[in-house]
DNA sequence: CTGTATCCGTGTTGATACTG
DNA sequence: CAGTATCAACACGGATACAG
């Protein structure tokens, strides 16, 4: 265990630099959220953070650990494999995460089109969809992405969604999760999804649910460069 | 103008990662903490941010300015000095400062007493104030830091703080920030504020606003070095 | 006075290779 | 699988010099 020597800090009484201080740091938030919906094991949150290297991943939940927004648990034989775990706090980061990207989807210099992990994708439904549109719709919508499913829950004007079994589900959405992002956000027609990804079950209820996720209006850009 | 060169960025759909592509730099928040409540100067911005030097405080407003979070603005003669100024969007990321300031004050590791701003101070007691138990009170506390002024309004169950003129204030908070911090969050009693804070006019009211900042519990530290 | 640009020492980050 | 070691590239912070 490496001693968590003192690292560079905003010596600031603010608790937004405190916040910065042990969540600022660069793949910290994003290693947070590989671990929103559960916990994960270092190689699996290598796979949902494409460009990070070991060593820095070792380093950030080493820190993360210190700031109890982790915990690492040694599974029971014979798995004997650790995991990295959010703590209560460390979970109620989400409303951070929802706040970060509610703002930035309307950043002029965001492009879409790039890919988003798993955990991603259905994160970010949490945070863009719109509960007035739910009126009395009471469904299960699945997900199937790889080897790993998620379940929509919508009854009674609210909605979650969670990693679950799917094998109740009035529709699953199959195959590549950015296919699904194309056509939530996209602004395509189930009818016209990419080969990427398959519609199983209940199509009205696909064209329904995939009209749940309206995107704000774009800021103006300012920059004279543009 | 420097070429705004290609920057190391996640490469990520998620509306997250985009918005720590663009804020997500040291220094990035801070700076636009200073700016959250007025335009400022550069020198302004220097004085409020202990520890950043000039050449990243000069990439920061470039990188700023392209992502359309602040503009530069030149005044009229005679003053002829540049000022950065938040976008409307820039702007709307106070909730931002709010939630992850919220999110923050709970941390375990989080230690109180070093200094703030004026502007952390005033956004934190905008992020914190417990609108609840405003009830009917109606008043102007104003804030003397140095030379800026601020001041609350409250009335109608809703407090506005902003930079404002303090001369019809029912009582005003005068001296270092910093002693303001400590009564508002440290239980300190208006009646025993430090030498660095006065309190002009209405004591009771006084009183009466320092009650309005509750903190939340601390979440519990799961830290084995502890 | 108000910034901006450049140099430089240091620490952090990231890619590859490697070990238990 | 779960990291550690090594090294190169880059970012940061400080100082200084410079431009309007």
């Amino acid at each position: 265990m490496n001693i968590p020597v003192k690292k560079r800090a905003y010596q600031d009484g603010c608790a937004v630099a405190h916040a910065l201080d042990i969540i600022g740091d660069r793949w910290a938030m994003p290693i947070m959220r590989e671990l929103m919906l559960g916990p994960k094991r270092f190689t699996d949150l290598r796979a949902g953070l494409p460009g990070i290297s070991a060593n820095v991943l070792t380093q950030r939940l080493d820190e993360l650990e210190a700031a109890s927004i982790l915990v690492r648990r040694r599974l029971p034989p014979p798995a004997a494999s650790q995991i990295y775990e959010l703590t209560d706090w460390g979970r109620e980061s989400e409303i951070l995460f929802q706040t970060l990207g509610r703002w930035a989807c309307r950043s002029p210099t965001m492009e879409p089109g790039k890919p988003m992990s798993t955990v991603s994708v259905i994160l970010s439904m949490r945070t863009m969809i719109d509960r007035a549109r739910l009126g009395d719709l009471d469904a299960v919508v699945g997900f199937a992405f790889g080897e790993e499913t998620f379940r929509a829950t919508i009854a009674d004007g609210d909605c979650r969604i969670d990693r679950g079994d799917i094998s109740d589900a009035n529709v699953i959405f199959r195959g590549d999760q950015n296919a699904l992002v194309a056509l939530l956000y996209g602004g395509a027609r189930p009818e016209h999804v990419s080969d990427a990804l398959t519609i199983e079950g209940d199509k009205a209820l696909a064209r329904r649910f995939a009209g749940l996720f309206p995107l704000p209006p774009k800021a103006p850009s300012t920059c004279r460069a543009d």
